[in-house]
DNA sequence: CTCCAGTTTTTAGTATACAATTCTCTTGTA
DNA sequence: TACAAGAGAATTGTATACTAAAAACTGGAG
């Protein structure tokens, strides 16, 4: 069952957007994608449709759809959810976790930390992408696996203020540590209180973060 | 800025589904859709694609769009992050409660409470998602107000489930009030424990809640 | 009666045509 | 120069026409 082609520009025009080669307010323009995709509006429209519908842009009536980033305000708000979801996820997840999800999360750690030494940040945010992934799906339940993915990919373009602070890759690592350890201990405590301050960005000094926001949305 | 055909529709979809005359399963047909609302496909389908990325119904490639309800345990699932929303939204409300908003939920409940005692369910359905929706508010962030609001109207139809359970209603009702007084005294933690119990399904007896849920669901 | 092949019918997906609204650029006036 | 009005262009929203794929039907063989 291949994906129809409206799918399949409603899927590109996602990670066109998440990558940031489509930025904030741009314009999308309905004859222009079509022709880019080389096919009629129709499709175009369904895509765009669908896209808004997710919240990745806006659709204003008889004026256009626009890519819709979340402003500063927006952006701590959802890190906010974002931290408790994940810290829901792993406190389920400690308590079904298999020696051999613990394994496989360790694998995953192990290819995160060879990512930063190499200083290879895309690989970084790929395998990281995974285990956070692969802890959604140990939490058993699947419609909160669903949730926090789908958060999770929204909040890709931003996570990077994160690694910006001078210091927090190697925290960040440390804290993965401390999870892993938690879930192998099957202390889920202590699991959700590292999961907590690993997410939390709200922490971060204000003006970091609001001159690295700066910088990824132009300045505008 | 009045709405769009395409977004009425997609609206009075959304309402007929929540509302149960869109039962699950129910093939959404292009063209019957077309003439009921007296437009041509091409909205329909726009409206078809928005439903189906809300999650509301589900597209096959070539072979239609069916509405598409929960199962029973993803609707067990929702109910589990719901109870973790609302937790969070509680806990964040306690913060920053002002005695307005205080008494502005105790107005709420005080007519749901007439609601339950007048046995005028829908009445006692709209206070409730006013006075949760207030809650979501409170918490002062938009985002997860948003997303509580979202899910919460998605479990609408099965909130009943909740309700057949006998005493269900009076019990629900003393949640609120101590949720209320631990918002006066500031009580976060006591106000968490108890919108957590309040909301969680999770403990209702199994038999009741798949007795109920086909009953909802039609016996498939 | 059941099963299968071939045909017909229906329906989803897309292209195109047209209508309606907004944007833009020009032009004229204060 | 600033600004408003209006014509024209561009763009969105919708209808319709066409294509292709899947479902339904028909008729015959076993």
């Amino acid at each position: 069952m291949d994906k129809l082609p409206s799918a399949k520009i409603r899927d590109s025009l996602e990670q066109r957007i998440v990558e940031g080669e489509l930025g904030h307010g741009k314009r999308l323009d309905e004859t222009e994608l079509s022709s880019f995709y080389g096919v009629s509006r129709t499709p175009v429209r369904e895509a765009l449709q669908r896209l808004a519908e997710s919240g990745l842009a806006e659709h204003l009536p008889r004026r256009g759809t626009f890519v819709r980033s979340p402003s500063l305000s927006q952006l701590v708000e959802m890190f906010e959810v974002m931290a408790e979801l994940e810290c829901m996820a792993i406190r389920l997840a400690a308590r079904r976790a298999t020696s051999a999800d613990i394994d496989a999360l360790v694998k995953d750690n192990e290819a995160c930390r060879a990512a930063v030494a190499a200083g290879d940040t895309k690989k970084y945010y790929e395998v990281n992408a995974r285990l956070h992934g692969r802890i959604y799906q140990m939490s058993g339940n699947s419609f909160l696996a669903n949730e926090a993915r789908r958060l999770h990919d929204r909040l890709r373009p931003f996570r990077r203020l994160q690694l910006r602070v001078r210091g927090r890759m190697d925290e960040s690592m440390a804290e993965h540590d401390i999870i892993l350890q938690a879930l192998r201990d099957g202390d889920a405590e202590r699991a959700m209180e590292t999961m907590k301050k690993h997410i939390t960005i709200v922490g971060v000094r204000f003006n970091d973060l609001v001159s690295s926001f700066n910088t990824i949305m132009g300045d505008e």
